[in-house]
DNA sequence: GCATATACGGAGCATTGTTCCGTTTAACAA
DNA sequence: TTGTTAAACGGAACAATGCTCCGTATATGC
């Protein structure tokens, strides 16, 4: 109840540069594909203990949440970007594809949601957040526009989105993910039924 | 390659009661949203050793892959018959809308799918094409007649389909995917665009 | 009944996630 | 500079879980 507001001391420099330093290492691992990696190699490639690892991440997921969270931000951040460089419908259709290039390029989203979604939920809360806001600037200003229909519900397109990170094996998949974009969109405009 | 052909015995009846325990409990345990449950413990639910569990699954993706597969050829078996009762792509439509009901119904399909995807992949190989050819054959039917335009990869709806499995959290969850399945058959009209 | 292929069960090993706590060190004040 | 202390460190030890191994039990077919 006391509401004392003791002046703190500010963060510990090499506590922050660890911090960064596992987050980098989990990046890379995951962005080569070794989702399963040992905790422990992590710490060691890091250059750390294992306990500084679960210090600055309770857990497991907690790690994969962090690496996510900073991918799926600076995707979120590119929206008002685009929406002020093109007309609606095209800056959707630009981030819906800049969505989609994030996954092929760095494959940690995809493997992260494999893991994650299923699990606790409390993850994609924040992220999922700053996606849907993200989109949803975007469709309502192409609703606003006239060019989509008023009942598209921006989550609608964001779930179908991420369903093509689930299936980014095959080849020849990002050419399809790109077209799946296409329907999408076409799917959405108002001339269409 | 001697290609010698003994005479089996028949299979030992209690090998096949137990198989069917172990994926009877496992598919229950799953549906219930414990995917992580031990295996332990699915043995024991079962009835039997972990050794037996082991005898009939090497590993843990192969028993829920086994679960995951008979419910997805159980889907699969679907599509021909609703080809059968209505148009081309009243007939997709119904499909997809099951298999949105599926997930829905039976949580299974969505955290199989999570861990599974991401992993081996080779699971994938065999359930996916039994998938892949249900959709194929009704996105076909709908080309051939017309009502969709010819350059329609039936994957990319697939893939679009997954994706809703992911989201399978939050509430309202039903009917967006149902309007998802309308955004992506309008998309996949000839009339359209 | 008898022989034997087949299946069973569970102890035990290996790996990996997580906790705990004594030691070290960067930040701040004197 | 130097002393004090909150903050961070490291890694041993514990716990949970996947998986193996092998001696025992029991259908199956004669």
């Amino acid at each position: 109840m006391t509401d004392v507001k003791k002046t703190r001391r500010r963060p510990r420099s090499d506590g922050q540069r660890n911090r960064e330093q596992l987050l980098e290492v989990a990046k890379t691992a995951f962005t080569v594909g070794e989702v399963d990696i040992p905790l422990d190699e992590v710490a060691r490639r890091a250059g750390v203990g294992i306990g500084t690892l679960y210090r600055h991440f309770p857990n497991r997921d907690a790690l994969i949440e962090a690496v996510y969270r900073a991918e799926l931000d600076r995707l979120a951040e590119a929206a008002p970007v685009l929406a002020a460089q093109h007309p609606p419908v095209e800056a959707l259709r630009a981030w819906m594809r800049l969505f989609v290039d994030y996954i092929a390029a760095k494959q940690v989203i995809a493997p992260a949601l494999n893991g994650l979604v299923g699990g606790t939920g409390a993850l994609y809360a924040h992220s999922g957040d700053v996606l849907k806001a993200a989109v949803n600037s975007l469709v309502s200003a192409a609703i606003a526009a006239g060019e989509f229909r008023a009942d598209i519900d921006p989550l609608d397109l964001l779930r179908a989105l991420a369903g093509v990170s689930n299936f980014s094996a095959g080849p020849g998949w990002e050419g399809s993910a790109k077209r799946l974009v296409d329907i999408l969109i076409t799917g959405s405009r108002s001339s269409a039924s």
